[in-house]
DNA sequence: TTTCGAATCGAAATCGATTTCGAAATACTT
DNA sequence: AAGTATTTCGAAATCGATTTCGATTCGAAA
């Protein structure tokens, strides 16, 4: 083992401990030729103080903890990607859980995360979570919090979603444009904050086109899987209400009603053109190919690492936890399920 | 914040921190009415000691790194899924990292992690990686090491591998015994060992039913992704040779290859049957449809963390690392590209 | 020459636990 | 009753850093 510690570098210059750690941490009272001659020899060493016991004075351990609801999923699987690019050049490590969509095992590993005295903690609330006692106890801890994609308005604290309700607007004008009179929605459940901003970026592009909002155009989908999906196809069908057009909530709806409606002969891309939600990888496969809107979920992580820095900064200090939200651009991404086919 | 320590504990039960300590680490000197006492208190007020102080005597942090070589892949995701479960269960935090496929970027990981004191460290091998002191290093500096997926047999440690070869012969026989007599293989590269065992599975299938192995029906495709799979389907077509039977390295070169062979208008599932690796998500939403052998990625992750445990006991026993394979079972999927179709 | 301040360094206290070792109390042997 | 063994506890050392504060040196100002 023999690690090297900070007395084996302070005895191999003739120095002490105290001199060695104040060039390390930056002090001002070291001279200048002590201080070149400590920082090559750690380097040429490659020593760096123990972090374990750095903590105990510092409080400062250089690791932060990302919780998601989920991660069988390529946006929260590309969103931890996009965190680990920025953390790991900063040097920081990444702990990473699931919540499983349980308000209890997220409450669960937020205390636990706050007993490892991780820095900071990235959450996106899962969509059981009505109750926010945990997050506040982080801020009570004087620690970090930083929420992404799924947020919760009434904690202040970073935020960085996707600009959910322009995206569904873009994505909703574009089947407009396309010649579609009579839209289908099919909408999340009335919690989630990002299922409502979908849904009012659907109604912004009714507006705007003086298309008459209809109720029965609008279906809940409290999970948003195919099984979802294809029911909703199936109740949007079997009642009787005329549609050229379907914006939905998520990808996996999406094809749970393409499985539906292509099972009642519906051409898609000729009577009905789609849009989903995630551009989720599948959607380049399926058949027809699905548009979808990209949230650039590799964005979102690095900017919510960029802004657990930030408010590291903001901390140091002795300010307040800053309420900024950083909206990040979506971008619609157009295939086959939304093309018009002539033949 | 003023969280509890172990001096506020004894205060408050009129002991030294030395019993109280104690009690928590079971040392068996300790009076039974003592030690009821002070675990019904630490139960009452949620103590934990802080993990960083403890480190300092313990040389034991409760948390583990894991590397993969890439994380935007169902596969690696069910693994750190199954890593997860059992590592939450046992109060351990992850540390998770992502190599992206380079050595020198695994290298430099497996020291960060050795410098945060990780009690282990578990790896997926880069493609590119041929030198293994790094891996070595774990051991020298009395870490655990656990490899999984992708392995290097030359190193000592615990090891959990699907059973490549045995799953590979399940997908080829099941091509034999649908009819099929010449059977293309589209392998990996020469040096991963998942690479040769999934070919020599390939051809232990050949060989039990007698099929003469022919070297030009076998097509090395280093890189897996879906354009090296159409690639090597356009060779394969182009080289004139008979084939009626496809057993792939990996569910994106079938996708790619598909997509060749729909362009040339060969019936998948008539003229040509179609066996991918990984079931890959996106297997069952394709057309047609995709065979393909299941890894039981989240079963693996599980396996992982309990031959660390494993590992862990033995070690406190000064025993060195055991070089124990854990194999995986894998399973074999039929869908459509492999099912007979007669019209 | 004396005094004062700035620059530079290190001894010792500290963070919060664990572990060693010895003291005190009690029980058990002859 | 004296001596020995066993329980039970806590003072102090320890892990490896950081930080406070006092000591020392040296040159400049009085």
């Amino acid at each position: 083992m023999g690690k090297l510690k900070l007395l084996d570098i302070a005895n191999a210059l003739g120095l002490s401990k105290t001199t060695v750690s104040k060039v390390i941490n930056n002090y001002s009272d070291v001279n200048q030729f002590t201080r070149i001659k400590v920082l090559d020899y750690v380097k040429k060493v490659g020593f760096e103080p123990n972090r374990q016991a750095s903590f105990l004075r510092k409080n400062e351990i250089k690791t932060v903890a990302v919780i998601f609801p989920q991660l069988n999923h390529d946006f929260y699987n590309s969103i931890q990607e996009g965190i680990l690019s920025v953390s790991q050049k900063n040097n920081y490590s990444l702990c990473v859980a699931i919540s499983n969509e349980s308000y209890e095992l997220e409450k669960k590993l937020v205390f636990q995360f706050l007993k490892r005295n991780v820095d900071a903690i990235f959450l996106a609330v899962c969509n059981e979570t009505k109750n926010f006692d945990h997050l506040e106890e982080i801020h009570k801890q004087g620690k970090i919090l930083v929420m992404f994609d799924k947020i919760e308005k009434t904690i202040n604290c970073p935020k960085v979603i996707t600009d959910d309700r322009n995206a569904s607007f873009l994505a909703t004008e574009h089947l407009i444009k396309n010649g579609c009179k009579k839209i289908l929605h099919f909408r999340g459940g009335f919690h989630p904050q990002i299922s409502i901003d979908r849904y009012l970026g659907y109604r912004d592009a009714l507006n705007k086109y003086e298309i008459p909002f209809e109720k029965e155009m609008v279906f809940v989908c409290d999970v948003g899987d195919e099984i979802t999906g294809f029911t909703a196809a199936k109740n949007a069908y079997e009642s009787g209400i005329k549609f050229d057009g379907l914006f939905t909530f998520t990808d996996y709806l999406a094809i749970g009603a393409i499985q539906f409606f292509k099972s009642k002969k519906i051409r898609i891309s000729k009577d009905l053109l789609i849009v989903g939600f995630s551009n989720w990888k599948i959607t380049k496969f399926t058949s027809p190919t699905i548009s979808s809107v990209d949230q650039s979920a590799f964005l979102m992580g690095q900017n919510t690492f960029k802004a657990y820095l930030d408010e590291k900064l903001l901390k140091s200090e002795d300010k307040p936890p800053a309420n900024k939200i950083f909206k990040i651009p979506a971008e619609l991404i157009i295939r086959e399920s939304s093309k018009i086919s002539l033949n």
